[in-house]
DNA sequence: CGGAGTCGAGAAAACGATTCCTCGGAACAG
DNA sequence: CTGTTCCGAGGAATCGTTTTCTCGACTCCG
């Protein structure tokens, strides 16, 4: 094995390939892009320089001409929680079917950072941008500046504010499955763990649950609030041991925080879902591979994703069109968490 | 809320500014530079104007004319394994640090699509490439191409046949530290799951289960080759239920390997850690949660993000330096599943 | 007072593509 | 045979920067 990395070769660029085949420069580029009106003779004489010299088009100089780079932004408020991670693989799978790519940007919980962030890819010229938002007032600035400038879908999350197209699914469906499902297993004291209402997912999530669990099967001590994270999950499981009495059953905003809640309960003797059942958010592979798995609201991730990208190419085309909002139906995987 | 997404609005440029500031472009461009030659009145005249008028240098036009795009990119096997969700997260904050950002792209652990995708990010004019090659053979030509055009680091895995920077972690110390830990304990006859040695991870830490652990305390039956996935974990619990025996302990090749397997055996009635203890790799979020934790192998992400990074910049200045492998030293982990 | 040296600002040439515009030649009609 | 029309290829402008030249003015010294 040699120890030296090979050395850069200097690139081949258009005007070498028109050289090569004796074109002009905009003949070649003609005939690269496959247009009909160049004859079939020089179309053949480029190809084959083309493939001789090894040419690929750069993409910067490209993009600078036709303004669009075959890049989209992504920005999510936390790379590590798993349902962005379904997310951001979903987004990069679609957009690989189309040669695009995705710049991503973690916005570290903080809505400083993700204005940061969402301004550079502004201003590294994103054809698009995808983003949940960190919270409902501390993004609205930063998402109303991209807007101006570019196409944005805010996924997940919503800022009411600010006038974008949205891909979502509907919470207010999700919870009522959850506790309707509850309930015909018959719970009837429900408690609820969730994330505080800064985002709209959050707040979503936890009006549909009070409009279906009123304050006699569920008094207010039992209503939780936090963040999206295990830790949170664990400190909600320890304040419901101490209280007096267990809920028959909890309904967690986001299986990463169920799954520290079930490792917290089970750790102090409770069974799950003898005597307390749980059902969560997300469906991640995280929540499958506990024990007992987790039942949990699915989102349709690839098909949210798919749409999120078309939304951005439609409004590429027209720019002023009524913002659109898509919301998707969930569906409640039953697994043992539950049964 | 209004019902339109605003309009886009006409971008400002460098031009804009001189005129506004009455100078050259040159000047203005000068000025925004923070160059010591411009008389700093009129220094003072484009920056009021470059405020006055909110003017953001276009990313693509500076990269196209500096060759550098302030942007890394990444191919991973898969998004999904929280292995590769952690370097990722700590490679999108290093740059961060320096305004830099990061393409992500998924191999979805095929070769055929890593060498488009790597393709796709050379043409793209990355300032650098940090891979995690799919496997050892048939990643190399597509890696060998990407070298020759500019720093490529491969991260973690390690494709012989190219000569490019490395980062990765000690595995032989890693697995020896497992084997050590579990002999401490008292574990004398131990079975290994780990994935088909085709990366040079996988690889090396079978060889080095192998040294440590011969074969009349690990008989071949015990040695389980398949990848690093959930479901294999499920698998291979399966087929040591099967045999007559279990053994003492466990070492796993990776975390979403071990979480499987333990729920798989634990739901079979097997206790762990008193009857079987586990160890693995990876120390993921996900081997945390679970119950009981996984003890398992740590190694410094953070520091080894930072060192691919390091490298990348480093081989821009001085194209041909000597190849550099940076091995980090991994560190045990101890947790309830072998206390 | 004149010539060498300095310094700072503007003009212009990259970077590497796409695309508009022009123009020569062929075809065809009158 | 001449005048349009059409068509396809090449020249040049453009995208928005950075950076190299170039050149005029000013300083300083002999």
């Amino acid at each position: 094995m040699p120890d030296r990395a090979t050395p850069r070769s200097r690139k081949v660029t258009v005007r070498d390939v028109a050289a090569e085949a004796g074109v002009s420069i905009a003949t070649a580029s003609r005939a690269l892009a496959g247009q009909a009106s160049v004859d079939p003779e020089l179309v053949r004489r480029v190809l084959r320089a083309s493939a001789d010299l090894g040419y690929r088009a750069n993409a910067l100089a490209r993009a600078l001409r036709t303004q669009r780079t075959d890049t989209i932004g992504m920005v999510v408020p936390s790379i590590s929680n798993p349902y962005f991670i379904a997310a951001i693989e979903a987004v990069e799978l679609v957009l690989a079917e189309s040669d695009r790519s995705l710049l991503l940007c973690d916005a570290r919980e903080d809505a400083t950072v993700e204005a940061g962030r969402i301004d550079l890819l502004v201003h590294r010229m994103v054809d698009g941008l995808i983003v949940v938002p960190v919270a409902t007032e501390a993004s609205a600035p930063a998402l109303e500046a991209a807007a101006q400038e570019l196409p944005v879908v805010q996924f997940d999350r919503f800022v009411d504010a600010v006038p974008t197209d949205f891909v979502g699914s509907d919470n207010t469906v999700g919870v009522r499955a959850c506790v309707d499902h509850l309930r015909r297993r018959g719970a009837r004291r429900i408690a609820f763990v969730g994330a505080q209402p800064t985002t709209s997912t959050a707040a979503e999530r936890l009006r549909a649950f009070r409009d279906c669990v009123g304050v006699e099967d569920c008094p207010d001590r039992w209503l939780l609030l936090g963040d999206f994270s295990a830790r949170w999950g664990r400190e909600a499981a320890r304040s419901l041991l101490e209280g007096e009495g267990l809920p028959d059953a909890i309904v967690c905003g986001a299986d990463v925080i169920a799954v520290a809640l079930v490792a917290e309960l089970r750790s102090a003797g409770v069974t799950v879902p003898e005597q307390v059942a749980i059902v969560s958010y997300d469906d991640s592979t995280l929540g499958a591979l506990t024990v007992p798995p987790l039942t949990s609201v699915r989102q349709p991730i690839e098909d949210m994703a798919r749409e999120a990208v078309r939304l951005l190419d439609h409004r590429r085309e027209r720019a002023d069109a009524a913002v659109r909002k898509s919301v998707f139906p969930p569906a409640l995987v039953v697994r043992g968490s539950t049964r």
